[in-house]
DNA sequence: CGAATCGTTGATTCAACTCAACGCGAGTGG
DNA sequence: CCACTCGCGTTGAGTTGAATCAACGATTCG
């Protein structure tokens, strides 16, 4: 029960390969870090602001985010995180958090020490690269997402969002994108999209209403996917997937 | 003439230090990696978006940004550089563009190639960890202007640039940070903050008949420090200066 | 069943945008 | 040397997209 594919690290270490190719030697070593599994309920704290992070944290399972607190009480989510996700790989080489990761689901990680990634990052240059590589994806994304908040309407930055959940998802794996899980509530989209509750709703239902998406519980249906992205002047080319092109291929 | 203290690359190379700090030898590598001196004049494109770049950059004068284009017309600048920045790190790992790279005022870079940097990275541990961490800090600086640009008003929005430039020139040990010269017009203004050029101006007249700043011609003076961070409410955490304590030291 | 949380909708307000005009200084050319 | 232009900054008036305030449904859970 203990052979490579289904160790617990098995999601970061194929994560890694599509990165950057790992050999067969490279790939045990990644799913050799010594880690903890640690379980989080929706809502609790992963790491607080200002906090000291000796560790960092890949998700095995559910979703977690990131976000800010402004003076006036208001709250912004900065990220978003799936399954092979590294939540916090800043901790490796920054010791003070700047922001708090929270549960967003329950959701389950596997906690490395941060001097074990950062020896092996620098060890092994193959996956030192895939790491630095996913830091700087990262940041294109952050980049998208400032342009998001700064210059779409409400109408075009909540279909953003939406196509990129759903291509991400979609890209590591997890079905298609016409059709995904949501489980945030509009307080929470809100807080991703730099707009009030009640606005995400109008906005969602107007999509809804156009015959652009379904909605059920906190599920989403894309039904009408070209109209749906040129809505939110979609593209993919700062996720930069096009060198990930097997989402699914096994790696062993 | 051709000392160390003397070389093109002796900013990057401090900055780097002040990441990590690096040994004499070490110190000396960065020195050497080739590189060509190339000019820009003020507008002119460094990288456009979709481009595949094949060299990394620091800024040795002048400023630059990057920005991206929204379907509308709109623009967004996510980020302002300055002397001893690296403007395309990225492109190290990332084979095409997402966003472009323009010049401010005229500037000058030393253009890197990027296999000379990514070697050198892997070869020298401290070198590479240096590089990694200024990405990872960049990260948290576009983590900071989501939120800006998606939870504060446009008072506090604009100070908030205010004091980050301010700050960042301070760190870098071009003055202090009550006084300093913001070469952009009230529309690149406008881009950084999601705003209007006319509301620029009148956001930034409002913030100087309250006595917090003066303005004359592109230059900048903080009139009551105290009361335009509480404005901003701004704090120096993201910019993690703190294991960058000594601007100015002499490294060599 | 009651309580709590989340989603939905309407009425109103307000921050920022739009449109438009004018001022001002720097450069340029007659 | 002045007149003209051009880009940028400034200001006013009116509009609008999103926020606010408030109420009410729907769903889940103990």
């Amino acid at each position: 029960m203990a052979g490579p594919l289904t160790n617990l690290l098995t999601g970061l270490t194929g994560r890694l390969h599509r990165a950057h190719p790992l050999s067969p030697e490279e790939q045990e070593k990644v799913m050799a870090l010594p880690h903890v599994v640690h379980s989080f309920e929706p809502g609790a704290y992963i790491i607080r602001e200002g906090e000291r992070a000796r560790s960092s944290s890949v998700v095995l399972k559910g979703l977690a985010y990131r976000h800010k607190l402004v003076a006036d009480g208001g709250r912004q989510i900065v990220s978003i995180h799936m399954a092979t996700d590294l939540v916090d790989l800043q901790s490796v080489l920054l010791d003070y958090s700047d922001h708090n990761v929270q549960a967003l689901t329950r959701v389950e990680l596997a906690m490395m020490d941060r001097e074990a990634v950062l020896d092996l990052a620098f060890r092994e240059p193959s996956i030192g690269r895939a790491l630095w590589r996913g830091t700087l994806i990262e940041a294109s994304i952050l980049r998208e997402w400032i342009v998001n908040v700064g210059r779409r309407d409400a109408r075009s930055r909540t279909a953003h969002v939406l196509c990129e959940i759903a291509v991400r998802q979609e890209a590591l794996g997890f079905g298609s994108r016409d059709k995904f899980e949501l489980p945030m509530t509009q307080e929470q989209l809100g807080d991703v999209l730099g707009l009030t509750p009640v606005h995400v709703n109008r906005t969602l239902k107007s999509l809804q209403d156009d015959g652009v998406i379904n909605r059920s519980k906190r599920s989403v249906t894309i039904a009408d996917w070209n109209h749906l992205s040129s809505v939110a002047d979609f593209t993919t080319g700062y996720l930069h997937l096009d060198e990930m092109p097997n989402p699914v291929e096994s790696f062993g």
